[in-house]
DNA sequence: AGTTATTTGCAAAGAGTTTGCATTATAAAA
DNA sequence: TTTTATAATGCAAACTCTTTGCAAATAACT
């Protein structure tokens, strides 16, 4: 999990093709700061305390950074969506069923599978990244 | 993909603990036939050919099969849940980021990963399953 | 058949997210 | 620096997917 610094995080909205906004640059140090896929109901928590900023354009630049690869959008199955940086990297996680707890987990790669996997299908001939959830109870639900 | 005869439907639904209705049996029915995992748009499409069956039905009835560890909810991003049987086998797909597009990968395994994540993780001890999302452009966006 | 708990349809509500529009701010050109 | 074109913002309303309250219908059990 990087942490930019200003420079850094303006540089990548920049090299994006996007303005620098504000906005723009807070959400991405947010998040870029946080360890786990961030919701926007937290998003909005936290922008809120430094600055007056709506809903709609904290979903509208979630929409934009995602769209110019700089955030990845996850889904645990939870009705709402969770943001975090696009490394360029796979995001393995695994999910608790009943509490919405997600621990990421790093350094274990199932490229391999994964290439396999792209071998065997008729419809795709490459892919971009891939995420794997593993559901379970997380020790205080179990 | 299993399919299976409405005899094998009516046991599932009973053994689960469920009252047998026939809106019940026809949705395990359409989602065992089904080669992709089907979304509540498709499954009420198919179902109101059928019969007269309302859409708070079919959402009350996904639950309760769900609940009862008959049918898996996927998430591909894609703003609405997806169904399909819980074979309690793990899930891989290839998913489109425009089109919408899934394709099951079945044979390849990534269960020594998983273990090894679950050894590193902290809040976890055990899974119940897993999924992987592998996303890209399918051949006809691409 | 009679009783009880579950399921159903219908309409309304809810959550998360997106959009239209007038205003304001950014970036690039003059 | 001033001007100009384009993109971002706030606000409210709309939209999509999903859930819920309630009365009537149905399934399972005695």
């Amino acid at each position: 999990m990087a942490s930019y610094s200003k420079q850094d995080i303006e540089t990548m909205i920049k090299e994006a093709g996007l303005r620098l906004t504000d906005h723009r640059s807070m959400i991405l140090a947010i998040i870029s700061k946080v360890k786990q896929p961030v919701t926007v109901y937290e998003l909005v928590d936290t922008l809120r305390k430094k600055a007056d900023i709506d809903q709609a354009t904290v979903y509208r630049n979630l929409s934009s950074l995602h769209e110019a690869g700089l955030l990845r959008r996850l889904d645990f199955n939870h009705g709402h969506a969770h943001y975090e940086l696009e490394t360029g990297r796979a995001s393995h996680q695994l999910v608790c069923h009943t509490c919405e707890t997600i621990e990421k987990i790093e350094g274990i790669s199932v490229d391999d599978a994964v290439k396999k996997m792209l071998k065997k299908s008729k419809k795709f001939k490459n892919a971009t990244t891939h995420s794997i959830e593993i559901y379970g109870l997380c020790k205080t639900c179990a």
